[in-house]
DNA sequence: TATGAATGAGCATTCATTCAT
DNA sequence: GATGAATGAATGCTCATTCAT
């Protein structure tokens, strides 16, 4: 880590978070040592201290840093007209790229009900998530696609919640390409109940 | 606790069994000690060990008897002829009588990628869920309910993973029945995207 | 274990004893535990504390009952004639037949300075040792073989030395055979030096 | 403790190493706990484990330490030409400066069957102090104080039992005084039976 | 700022011993 | 007498956190 520059705090604050992220989803939160995160670095423990209060600050700021990274890469991914092709690639993109991701949080979630913050954080990502995909039902809306007596929120709702469960599933063994097909097929059911209601 | 009973150690095993996990539930697994456990019960610390290895082998057995417990409450639930109406008692049953089960559940799962065996007995308990909601979803099919071409393994996923993603939306702050509405919704969404499949 | 005879208490207690001789010297001291002993006879723990008030109490009866064992095979061995012979029996004896009790002795040693009573048995055994090597000793003065001014007791206690030396020797590594030889030589050298004193 | 000295972490282990020594002879290694270590030194628990791994490290690693240290004083005390007074002065040395050192050995012998370890350094060490022994026994031959038919092996053997034997009977209750008699008796046994071998 | 030695509270685990049956 | 469940004190070890350099 290079020094004297002024954002270099800002630098090394965010490389501490990366190492984090990653050391947190391979051996767990509680597993994980501070010794662990500081030497992955190549920097000593001391040094992680000038940067988080605690451990448990340490968490909290990852965990809101994942999910602003969740968000936005939510948002960027809901941008197209084509919910199928766009909640297809966002999965992919969720199952390949980032596994570690997931489990981190699953770690948060289990700490949750015990941390003010990291729950506060939760729920306004969760809002945050069913937010995007209204805005992206609605689009459909107006786009004719949907019809108007569609609740955007509640449809939103059950997307995310498609979401996470599949990510669970995988969690609990699911093989990649058959949670791929599940989240298919809800989005799809969801879809399918909606576009062009019978008549 | 009484002895010389002869299923006295079975007994007294259940008992720690459902104190720990009442313990771990509220505490966390991680945050709880051995100590809560044994002075909830009254009884001390090393009673503990005559029954289980270890602080890790408890939480293995515990995740094991949650999960057949899970399965058994699913399975019993899933017997009746209307799906709507038994998924609904069984997300009510979920919600309101057992919070620190999904908790655990959750716990479990961050701890998955690291416990062979909570792992492997995950996935058990997973494709037990499947199966489950499979054998319903043949009978619906068996009762000209939902049409032969229905897959239905997969819709069977989709249930389990909106289940899931339900809990993980709660446990990130949805309110109970705005998570009762999701599930109802989904639940719809699915059937009545196969229900009548039109022509 | 039969029970209601009279005797019983002793039988028991023997038995006890030779067990915890057998796994003390196996496991060590330290290292076996009242169950591991217990166990071992095919009795419960707690039976063990009819016969002796601790774990320590067990262990100081079984160190003077071995040296009592070790003084009597010393006793027995020491009545011939030729000391070379029955040195060399003795020795044999001691090395193929009862490996764990050197060890024992040793565990006791280590014991002794922190043991009174181990201390003092230990040290009324080695005057015993002694003892019995001096009556010998003064046997062969009595028969010509030894100069009536060689000092029986010097002799005794060497000889004592030797034998102990030659039992840490094996313990530190020295082969059997090896240690024979050196328990031969070292008599030899004894008696050699004093037997027909030059002139 | 100072710090920031380069060599200061084996200053450091070499302090824990010396009142580990003292301890563990003074208290007995199972008996002294890593606290009683720590608070002799004056330092945290915890401060320990960064110079070793765990107690039984350290016991190792001490036995080590000390095999070589009493290898070391073999050897500076065995390189005059009196073997007579070599080895009184040695033997002073042995009983009158270091009495815990020989408790700490029979420590060391009581584990050593368990400990892979400690009983390679202890045969290594036994290997040593006969080698040490054996060149002194060359010596005196090349002076022709010894006859070229001496076994200088055997000779170095029969001289170390002697010692391992002189220090165990200390153990056992034997005065100084006598222990060195007995001491200088055997060595005296040893060459009178060698030097000048009759004719 | 960075370092890493030291701290010290905390916890899992063991096991000799007791005692109700 | 025997049993074995329960006790509870003891102890090795960990690790987040601090702080002198």
């Amino acid at each position: 880590m290079p020094k004297v520059v002024p954002e270099y705090r800002e630098q090394a604050r965010k490389k501490i978070l990366a190492t984090a992220a990653e050391v947190f989803a391979q051996m767990g939160y509680h597993e994980a040592t501070m010794d662990d995160v500081a030497s992955r670095i190549g920097v000593s423990k001391g040094a992680l201290y000038q940067y988080f209060e605690s451990k448990d600050a340490l968490f909290r700021d990852l965990c809101l840093a994942n999910a602003e990274d969740l968000e936005r890469s939510l948002r960027s991914a809901f941008t197209d007209a084509d919910l199928q092709r766009v909640a297809e690639e966002y999965m992919d993109y969720e199952l390949e790229r980032h596994p570690g991701r997931t489990l981190l949080m699953f770690e948060a979630l289990a700490e949750a009900p015990r941390d003010r913050a990291v729950q506060g954080r939760l729920r306004e990502t969760n809002a945050a998530y069913v937010e995007i995909i209204k805005r992206f039902v609605d689009e459909l809306k107006g786009q004719r696609v949907l019809g108007d007596e569609v609740d955007s929120t509640s449809v939103a709702r059950v997307i995310v919640a498609l979401r996470h469960g599949v990510l669970v599933s995988v969690l609990q063994g699911l093989g990649k390409a058959e949670a791929k097909k599940v989240w298919r097929d809800g989005l799809d059911a969801v879809l399918r109940g909606l576009v062009h209601p019978p008549g």
